[in-house]
DNA sequence: TGCCTTTCATGACATCTGTCACCTCACTTT
DNA sequence: AAAGTGAGGTGACAGATGTCATGAAAGGCA
Protein backbone atom coordinates (compact mmCIF):
# COMPACT_ATOMS: atom_id res chain seq x y z
CA UNK A 1 0.00 0.00 0.00
CA UNK A 2 1.00 3.69 -0.83
CA UNK A 3 1.36 5.91 2.33
CA UNK A 4 -1.77 6.52 4.47
CA UNK A 5 -3.74 10.16 3.46
CA UNK A 6 -2.65 12.43 6.55
CA UNK A 7 -4.89 14.31 8.29
CA UNK A 8 -5.66 16.54 11.11
CA UNK A 9 -8.61 17.06 12.79
CA UNK A 10 -10.26 20.67 14.29
CA UNK A 11 -13.27 20.17 16.34
CA UNK A 12 -13.50 21.92 19.59
CA UNK A 13 -15.65 19.17 21.48
CA UNK A 14 -13.04 17.31 22.94
CA UNK A 15 -15.33 14.29 23.37
CA UNK A 16 -16.72 14.63 19.64
CA UNK A 17 -13.07 15.30 18.72
CA UNK A 18 -11.65 11.91 20.19
CA UNK A 19 -14.48 10.02 18.33
CA UNK A 20 -13.92 11.23 15.23
CA UNK A 21 -10.31 10.15 15.84
CA UNK A 22 -10.99 6.73 16.49
CA UNK A 23 -13.85 6.55 13.67
CA UNK A 24 -11.11 7.57 10.97
CA UNK A 25 -8.26 5.28 12.44
CA UNK A 26 -10.27 2.34 11.85
CA UNK A 27 -9.65 3.24 8.05
CA UNK A 28 -6.67 1.44 6.93
CA UNK A 29 -5.65 4.10 4.36
CA UNK A 30 -6.06 6.85 6.93
CA UNK A 31 -4.12 8.30 9.76
CA UNK A 32 -5.00 11.41 12.03
CA UNK A 33 -1.17 12.94 12.76
CA UNK A 34 -2.77 15.73 14.72
CA UNK A 35 -5.68 17.16 16.58
CA UNK A 36 -6.54 20.46 17.28
CA UNK A 37 -9.49 22.12 19.63
CA UNK A 38 -9.54 25.31 17.75
CA UNK A 39 -8.34 27.39 14.50
CA UNK A 40 -5.14 28.75 15.54
CA UNK A 41 -3.84 25.54 17.22
CA UNK A 42 -4.59 23.71 14.29
CA UNK A 43 -2.98 26.37 11.65
CA UNK A 44 0.14 25.66 14.23
CA UNK A 45 -0.58 21.73 13.17
CA UNK A 46 -0.73 22.14 9.91
CA UNK A 47 2.51 24.48 9.29
CA UNK A 48 3.96 21.55 11.24
CA UNK A 49 2.43 18.39 9.70
CA UNK A 50 1.64 19.78 6.23
CA UNK A 51 -0.76 16.78 6.18
CA UNK A 52 -3.03 16.05 3.21
CA UNK A 53 -6.29 16.57 4.57
CA UNK A 54 -7.83 19.28 7.05
CA UNK A 55 -11.39 17.92 8.83
CA UNK A 56 -12.62 20.75 9.96
CA UNK A 57 -15.78 22.18 12.48
CA UNK A 58 -17.06 25.58 11.44
CA UNK A 59 -17.80 26.99 15.26
CA UNK A 60 -14.97 27.12 17.65
CA UNK A 61 -13.19 29.56 19.76
CA UNK A 62 -9.92 31.26 18.69
CA UNK A 63 -10.65 30.98 14.48
CA UNK A 64 -13.88 29.69 13.10
CA UNK A 65 -13.37 26.74 11.06
CA UNK A 66 -14.24 29.13 8.11
CA UNK A 67 -11.14 31.87 8.79
CA UNK A 68 -8.83 28.84 8.82
CA UNK A 69 -9.60 27.29 5.77
CA UNK A 70 -9.37 30.59 4.31
CA UNK A 71 -5.93 30.91 6.10
CA UNK A 72 -4.60 26.72 4.71
CA UNK A 73 -5.98 27.88 1.19
CA UNK A 74 -3.40 30.77 1.00
CA UNK A 75 -0.58 29.34 2.88
CA UNK A 76 -0.76 25.71 2.68
CA UNK A 77 -2.52 25.18 -0.57
CA UNK A 78 -1.29 21.28 -0.77
CA UNK A 79 -3.69 20.70 2.22
CA UNK A 80 -7.29 20.16 1.10
CA UNK A 81 -10.05 21.65 3.20
CA UNK A 82 -12.92 19.32 4.71
CA UNK A 83 -15.90 21.19 6.78
CA UNK A 84 -17.26 19.31 8.68
CA UNK A 85 -20.70 20.68 10.34
CA UNK A 86 -23.83 20.41 12.08
CA UNK A 87 -25.35 23.50 10.44
CA UNK A 88 -27.04 23.55 7.11
CA UNK A 89 -26.51 27.27 6.23
CA UNK A 90 -26.36 28.36 2.77
CA UNK A 91 -23.93 31.31 4.22
CA UNK A 92 -21.63 28.90 5.61
CA UNK A 93 -21.46 27.09 2.51
CA UNK A 94 -21.09 30.36 0.48
CA UNK A 95 -18.30 31.29 2.66
CA UNK A 96 -16.75 27.54 2.98
CA UNK A 97 -16.46 27.37 -0.60
CA UNK A 98 -15.02 31.22 -1.01
CA UNK A 99 -12.68 30.61 1.36
CA UNK A 100 -11.22 27.43 -0.97
CA UNK A 101 -12.68 24.73 1.06
CA UNK A 102 -12.80 21.49 -1.09
CA UNK A 103 -15.92 19.35 0.98
CA UNK A 104 -19.08 20.76 2.75
CA UNK A 105 -20.34 17.52 5.11
CA UNK A 106 -22.92 17.68 7.55
CA UNK A 107 -22.64 15.62 10.74
CA UNK A 108 -26.02 14.65 10.10
CA UNK A 109 -24.36 12.42 7.62
CA UNK A 110 -23.98 8.20 7.91
CA UNK A 111 -20.44 8.51 9.66
CA UNK A 112 -19.04 5.89 6.67
CA UNK A 113 -19.14 9.64 4.54
CA UNK A 114 -16.61 10.81 6.33
CA UNK A 115 -13.78 8.52 5.23
CA UNK A 116 -15.52 8.89 1.77
CA UNK A 117 -15.06 12.30 1.36
CA UNK A 118 -11.70 12.46 2.81
CA UNK A 119 -10.35 9.94 -0.18
CA UNK A 120 -12.23 11.90 -2.60
CA UNK A 121 -10.97 15.52 -1.97
CA UNK A 122 -7.52 14.08 -1.23
CA UNK A 123 -7.59 13.05 -4.84
CA UNK A 124 -8.37 16.20 -6.07
CA UNK A 125 -12.61 15.89 -6.02
CA UNK A 126 -15.02 18.36 -4.54
CA UNK A 127 -17.63 16.54 -2.04
CA UNK A 128 -20.76 18.75 -1.38
CA UNK A 129 -23.73 18.05 0.54
CA UNK A 130 -26.25 17.80 -2.52
CA UNK A 131 -29.30 19.17 -0.89
CA UNK A 132 -27.57 21.78 0.75
CA UNK A 133 -25.79 22.75 -2.66
CA UNK A 134 -29.41 23.32 -4.01
CA UNK A 135 -30.45 25.30 -0.81
CA UNK A 136 -27.58 27.40 -1.14
CA UNK A 137 -28.42 28.01 -4.91
CA UNK A 138 -32.11 29.47 -4.58
CA UNK A 139 -31.69 31.01 -1.27
CA UNK A 140 -29.47 34.06 -3.00
CA UNK A 141 -26.39 35.28 -1.46
CA UNK A 142 -26.51 37.46 2.43
CA UNK A 143 -28.19 40.37 1.99
CA UNK A 144 -27.10 42.14 4.97
CA UNK A 145 -24.21 45.01 5.50
CA UNK A 146 -21.78 44.58 8.09
CA UNK A 147 -23.84 47.22 9.82
CA UNK A 148 -27.20 45.51 9.75
CA UNK A 149 -25.17 42.36 10.59
CA UNK A 150 -23.35 43.77 13.95
CA UNK A 151 -26.82 45.63 14.89
CA UNK A 152 -28.92 42.44 13.93
CA UNK A 153 -26.45 40.15 16.32
CA UNK A 154 -26.30 42.41 19.21
CA UNK A 155 -30.43 42.94 19.26
CA UNK A 156 -30.69 38.96 19.05
CA UNK A 157 -28.62 39.38 22.11
CA UNK A 158 -31.10 41.25 23.73
CA UNK A 159 -29.99 44.36 23.23
CA UNK A 160 -31.95 47.68 23.56
CA UNK A 161 -31.65 50.04 20.52
CA UNK A 162 -30.04 52.64 22.83
CA UNK A 163 -27.27 50.26 23.97
CA UNK A 164 -26.78 49.41 20.85
CA UNK A 165 -26.07 52.93 19.60
CA UNK A 166 -23.94 53.24 22.67
CA UNK A 167 -21.49 50.64 21.95
CA UNK A 168 -21.16 51.37 18.28
CA UNK A 169 -21.32 55.14 18.47
CA UNK A 170 -23.66 55.47 16.75
CA UNK A 171 -27.63 57.61 17.58
CA UNK A 172 -30.53 55.64 18.32
CA UNK A 173 -32.45 56.86 15.29
CA UNK A 174 -30.08 55.54 13.41
CA UNK A 175 -29.56 51.69 14.78
CA UNK A 176 -33.33 51.87 14.65
CA UNK A 177 -33.31 52.95 10.60
CA UNK A 178 -30.76 49.81 9.71
CA UNK A 179 -32.83 47.55 12.06
CA UNK A 180 -35.84 47.94 10.32
CA UNK A 181 -33.99 47.50 7.12
CA UNK A 182 -32.74 44.26 8.08
CA UNK A 183 -35.77 43.39 9.59
CA UNK A 184 -37.74 44.44 5.83
CA UNK A 185 -34.70 42.91 3.55
CA UNK A 186 -35.68 39.19 5.52
CA UNK A 187 -39.13 39.57 5.51
CA UNK A 188 -39.76 39.53 9.30
CA UNK A 189 -42.09 41.33 11.06
CA UNK A 190 -39.62 42.61 14.09
CA UNK A 191 -36.39 42.34 15.34
CA UNK A 192 -36.38 38.67 17.05
CA UNK A 193 -37.71 37.01 14.12
CA UNK A 194 -35.20 38.79 11.82
CA UNK A 195 -31.99 37.55 14.11
CA UNK A 196 -33.98 33.99 13.78
CA UNK A 197 -33.82 33.98 9.99
CA UNK A 198 -30.48 35.22 9.73
CA UNK A 199 -29.08 32.92 12.28
CA UNK A 200 -30.62 30.14 10.33
CA UNK A 201 -29.27 31.00 6.85
CA UNK A 202 -25.52 31.49 8.15
CA UNK A 203 -25.86 35.13 7.64
CA UNK A 204 -25.34 35.87 11.59
CA UNK B 1 -12.44 -11.35 30.80
CA UNK B 2 -16.23 -11.54 31.83
CA UNK B 3 -18.73 -11.03 29.35
CA UNK B 4 -18.55 -6.89 27.99
CA UNK B 5 -20.55 -4.54 29.39
CA UNK B 6 -23.29 -3.87 26.76
CA UNK B 7 -23.94 -0.44 25.31
CA UNK B 8 -26.91 1.19 23.73
CA UNK B 9 -26.37 4.63 22.03
CA UNK B 10 -28.56 7.22 21.31
CA UNK B 11 -27.73 10.20 19.06
CA UNK B 12 -29.34 12.23 16.42
CA UNK B 13 -25.77 13.13 14.08
CA UNK B 14 -25.61 10.23 12.37
CA UNK B 15 -21.42 11.06 11.87
CA UNK B 16 -20.99 11.73 15.61
CA UNK B 17 -23.11 8.32 16.14
CA UNK B 18 -21.37 6.58 14.09
CA UNK B 19 -17.45 8.24 15.97
CA UNK B 20 -18.95 7.25 19.12
CA UNK B 21 -19.85 3.79 18.32
CA UNK B 22 -15.80 3.87 17.18
CA UNK B 23 -14.55 5.40 20.23
CA UNK B 24 -16.68 2.98 22.74
CA UNK B 25 -15.47 0.27 20.35
CA UNK B 26 -11.70 0.92 21.20
CA UNK B 27 -12.38 -0.52 24.45
CA UNK B 28 -11.76 -4.34 24.99
CA UNK B 29 -14.48 -4.64 27.78
CA UNK B 30 -17.42 -2.36 26.28
CA UNK B 31 -19.70 -3.54 22.94
CA UNK B 32 -21.70 -0.95 21.34
CA UNK B 33 -24.81 -3.42 21.07
CA UNK B 34 -27.25 -1.32 19.39
CA UNK B 35 -27.69 2.64 18.08
CA UNK B 36 -30.22 4.94 17.38
CA UNK B 37 -31.33 8.41 16.14
CA UNK B 38 -33.96 9.07 18.57
CA UNK B 39 -35.24 8.30 21.74
CA UNK B 40 -37.96 6.81 20.39
CA UNK B 41 -35.78 4.07 18.83
CA UNK B 42 -33.41 4.26 21.60
CA UNK B 43 -36.29 3.26 23.61
CA UNK B 44 -37.25 0.15 21.29
CA UNK B 45 -34.03 -1.15 20.99
CA UNK B 46 -33.40 -1.39 25.06
CA UNK B 47 -36.31 -3.16 25.00
CA UNK B 48 -35.10 -6.01 22.79
CA UNK B 49 -31.61 -5.84 24.04
CA UNK B 50 -31.55 -5.47 27.76
CA UNK B 51 -28.29 -3.31 28.03
CA UNK B 52 -26.13 -2.70 30.45
CA UNK B 53 -25.84 0.95 30.21
CA UNK B 54 -27.48 3.68 28.13
CA UNK B 55 -25.61 6.27 26.46
CA UNK B 56 -28.01 9.14 25.27
CA UNK B 57 -27.49 12.74 23.81
CA UNK B 58 -30.78 14.99 25.18
CA UNK B 59 -31.68 17.23 22.25
CA UNK B 60 -33.21 14.32 19.84
CA UNK B 61 -36.29 14.29 17.76
CA UNK B 62 -39.56 12.67 18.81
CA UNK B 63 -38.19 12.03 22.11
CA UNK B 64 -35.07 14.01 24.51
CA UNK B 65 -32.67 12.37 26.24
CA UNK B 66 -34.43 13.12 29.55
CA UNK B 67 -37.61 12.01 28.18
CA UNK B 68 -36.07 8.49 27.36
CA UNK B 69 -33.56 8.56 31.15
CA UNK B 70 -37.20 8.88 32.47
CA UNK B 71 -38.76 5.94 30.86
CA UNK B 72 -35.52 3.70 30.85
CA UNK B 73 -35.77 4.33 34.66
CA UNK B 74 -39.69 3.25 34.89
CA UNK B 75 -39.47 -0.02 32.49
CA UNK B 76 -35.88 -1.06 32.35
CA UNK B 77 -34.35 -0.26 35.88
CA UNK B 78 -31.18 -2.65 34.82
CA UNK B 79 -30.24 -0.35 32.34
CA UNK B 80 -28.36 2.67 33.81
CA UNK B 81 -28.42 6.11 31.63
CA UNK B 82 -25.69 7.87 30.97
CA UNK B 83 -26.57 11.34 29.88
CA UNK B 84 -23.97 12.83 27.05
CA UNK B 85 -24.59 16.32 25.92
CA UNK B 86 -23.13 19.41 24.35
CA UNK B 87 -24.65 21.67 27.06
CA UNK B 88 -23.68 22.81 30.65
CA UNK B 89 -27.40 23.43 31.67
CA UNK B 90 -27.84 23.46 35.46
CA UNK B 91 -31.65 22.86 34.76
CA UNK B 92 -30.76 20.11 32.27
CA UNK B 93 -28.58 18.14 34.84
CA UNK B 94 -31.59 18.41 37.78
CA UNK B 95 -34.40 17.11 35.56
CA UNK B 96 -31.26 14.21 34.24
CA UNK B 97 -31.19 13.49 37.55
CA UNK B 98 -34.57 13.49 38.78
CA UNK B 99 -35.49 11.18 35.63
CA UNK B 100 -33.04 8.10 37.30
CA UNK B 101 -29.88 9.17 35.02
CA UNK B 102 -26.49 8.35 37.16
CA UNK B 103 -23.95 10.05 34.85
CA UNK B 104 -24.34 13.68 33.32
CA UNK B 105 -20.96 13.95 31.09
CA UNK B 106 -20.42 16.68 28.78
CA UNK B 107 -19.05 16.68 24.89
CA UNK B 108 -16.27 18.84 25.74
CA UNK B 109 -14.30 16.22 28.15
CA UNK B 110 -12.07 14.41 26.77
CA UNK B 111 -12.89 11.08 24.64
CA UNK B 112 -11.18 8.95 27.63
CA UNK B 113 -14.05 10.04 29.98
CA UNK B 114 -16.69 8.20 28.34
CA UNK B 115 -15.24 4.54 28.55
CA UNK B 116 -14.64 5.62 32.26
CA UNK B 117 -17.82 7.09 32.59
CA UNK B 118 -19.70 3.58 31.60
CA UNK B 119 -17.65 1.45 33.53
CA UNK B 120 -17.97 3.24 36.96
CA UNK B 121 -22.12 3.72 36.23
CA UNK B 122 -21.91 0.09 35.07
CA UNK B 123 -20.52 -0.54 38.57
CA UNK B 124 -22.94 1.23 40.14
CA UNK B 125 -21.42 4.75 40.72
CA UNK B 126 -22.71 8.07 39.66
CA UNK B 127 -20.52 10.52 37.51
CA UNK B 128 -21.41 13.82 37.58
CA UNK B 129 -19.65 16.61 35.77
CA UNK B 130 -17.95 18.20 38.67
CA UNK B 131 -18.14 21.96 37.84
CA UNK B 132 -22.31 21.56 36.18
CA UNK B 133 -22.73 19.84 39.77
CA UNK B 134 -21.03 23.16 41.28
CA UNK B 135 -22.93 25.66 39.06
CA UNK B 136 -26.48 23.89 39.32
CA UNK B 137 -26.51 23.80 43.10
CA UNK B 138 -26.01 27.43 42.82
CA UNK B 139 -28.06 28.68 40.32
CA UNK B 140 -30.96 27.64 42.25
CA UNK B 141 -34.28 25.94 40.72
CA UNK B 142 -36.43 26.53 37.86
CA UNK B 143 -38.47 29.69 38.91
CA UNK B 144 -40.65 29.68 35.62
CA UNK B 145 -44.49 28.50 35.83
CA UNK B 146 -45.58 26.33 32.83
CA UNK B 147 -47.40 29.03 31.47
CA UNK B 148 -44.23 31.95 32.17
CA UNK B 149 -41.78 29.14 29.86
CA UNK B 150 -44.83 28.72 26.84
CA UNK B 151 -44.93 32.41 26.43
CA UNK B 152 -41.44 33.24 26.61
CA UNK B 153 -40.53 30.00 24.17
CA UNK B 154 -42.80 31.76 22.22
CA UNK B 155 -41.28 35.32 22.30
CA UNK B 156 -38.14 34.03 21.92
CA UNK B 157 -39.11 32.66 18.65
CA UNK B 158 -40.18 36.16 18.09
CA UNK B 159 -43.63 36.28 18.09
CA UNK B 160 -45.87 39.54 19.04
CA UNK B 161 -48.03 39.21 22.36
CA UNK B 162 -51.01 39.48 20.06
CA UNK B 163 -49.68 36.61 18.22
CA UNK B 164 -48.66 34.71 21.00
CA UNK B 165 -52.18 35.61 23.10
CA UNK B 166 -53.80 33.91 20.09
CA UNK B 167 -51.84 30.56 19.88
CA UNK B 168 -53.00 30.25 23.80
CA UNK B 169 -56.25 31.65 23.82
CA UNK B 170 -55.39 34.21 26.43
CA UNK B 171 -56.23 37.90 26.11
CA UNK B 172 -52.81 40.13 25.00
CA UNK B 173 -52.74 42.14 28.34
CA UNK B 174 -52.22 38.31 30.07
CA UNK B 175 -49.38 37.61 27.66
CA UNK B 176 -47.74 41.19 28.68
CA UNK B 177 -48.16 40.51 32.32
CA UNK B 178 -46.62 36.89 32.10
CA UNK B 179 -43.71 38.06 30.35
CA UNK B 180 -43.44 40.82 33.10
CA UNK B 181 -43.41 38.43 35.68
CA UNK B 182 -41.03 36.16 33.60
CA UNK B 183 -38.52 39.42 32.95
CA UNK B 184 -38.31 39.90 36.68
CA UNK B 185 -37.61 36.70 37.83
CA UNK B 186 -34.94 36.47 35.45
CA UNK B 187 -33.33 40.00 35.76
CA UNK B 188 -33.42 40.65 32.28
CA UNK B 189 -34.73 43.55 30.86
CA UNK B 190 -36.80 42.66 28.05
CA UNK B 191 -38.22 39.44 26.60
CA UNK B 192 -35.28 38.68 24.10
CA UNK B 193 -32.70 38.87 27.01
CA UNK B 194 -35.12 36.60 29.02
CA UNK B 195 -35.45 34.01 26.66
CA UNK B 196 -31.94 33.63 26.45
CA UNK B 197 -31.07 33.29 30.13
CA UNK B 198 -33.47 31.16 30.41
CA UNK B 199 -32.18 28.77 27.59
CA UNK B 200 -28.71 29.21 28.91
CA UNK B 201 -30.13 27.42 32.49
CA UNK B 202 -32.23 24.69 30.59
CA UNK B 203 -35.14 25.55 31.59
CA UNK B 204 -36.91 26.41 28.27
C1' DT C 1 -66.50 26.92 55.96
C1' DG C 2 -62.81 30.14 55.25
C1' DC C 3 -58.25 31.06 53.63
C1' DC C 4 -54.63 30.71 50.15
C1' DT C 5 -52.64 30.15 45.74
C1' DT C 6 -53.04 30.03 40.60
C1' DT C 7 -54.67 31.59 36.54
C1' DC C 8 -56.50 34.96 33.79
C1' DA C 9 -58.30 39.57 32.93
C1' DT C 10 -58.66 45.10 32.76
C1' DG C 11 -57.13 49.63 32.31
C1' DA C 12 -53.77 53.10 32.51
C1' DC C 13 -49.32 54.69 31.72
C1' DA C 14 -44.45 55.27 30.18
C1' DT C 15 -41.16 53.62 27.25
C1' DC C 16 -39.38 51.09 23.34
C1' DT C 17 -39.83 49.72 18.42
C1' DG C 18 -40.62 50.05 13.53
C1' DT C 19 -41.42 53.14 9.63
C1' DC C 20 -40.89 56.98 6.67
C1' DA C 21 -39.58 61.28 4.66
C1' DC C 22 -35.90 64.08 4.44
C1' DC C 23 -31.11 65.99 5.63
C1' DT C 24 -25.80 66.30 5.95
C1' DC C 25 -21.27 65.18 4.84
C1' DA C 26 -17.49 62.77 2.81
C1' DC C 27 -16.17 60.32 -1.28
C1' DT C 28 -16.21 58.56 -6.14
C1' DT C 29 -17.26 58.95 -10.96
C1' DT C 30 -17.92 61.18 -15.17
C1' DA D 1 -17.67 71.08 -11.55
C1' DA D 2 -21.81 68.32 -11.32
C1' DA D 3 -23.93 64.35 -10.21
C1' DG D 4 -24.06 60.16 -7.78
C1' DT D 5 -23.43 57.12 -3.68
C1' DG D 6 -23.15 55.43 0.91
C1' DA D 7 -22.81 56.09 5.88
C1' DG D 8 -25.00 58.34 9.36
C1' DG D 9 -28.55 61.45 11.39
C1' DT D 10 -33.30 63.91 12.69
C1' DG D 11 -38.07 64.25 13.75
C1' DA D 12 -42.51 62.60 13.90
C1' DC D 13 -45.93 59.08 14.46
C1' DA D 14 -48.31 54.60 15.20
C1' DG D 15 -48.08 50.57 17.33
C1' DA D 16 -45.79 47.15 20.48
C1' DT D 17 -43.90 46.31 24.93
C1' DG D 18 -43.15 46.48 30.04
C1' DT D 19 -45.11 47.78 34.56
C1' DC D 20 -48.46 48.17 38.10
C1' DA D 21 -52.63 48.13 40.68
C1' DT D 22 -56.63 45.74 41.03
C1' DG D 23 -60.01 42.12 40.71
C1' DA D 24 -62.75 37.77 39.39
C1' DA D 25 -63.02 32.79 39.30
C1' DA D 26 -61.36 28.04 40.50
C1' DG D 27 -59.19 24.67 43.07
C1' DG D 28 -56.49 22.88 47.32
C1' DC D 29 -56.42 22.24 52.13
C1' DA D 30 -56.93 22.74 57.17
Amino acid sequence: MTKKIQVVLAEDQAMVRGALAALLETEPDIAVCASAANGRDALAAIAKQKPDVLVTDIEMPEMTGLTLAGEVQSHFPQTRVVILTTFARPGYLRRALDSGAKGYLLKDRPSAELADAVRRVHQGMRVIDPDLAAEAWDSGPDPLTDRERQILWRAGEGKSSAEIADELHLSEGTVRNYLSEAISKLGASNRVEAARIARAKGWL
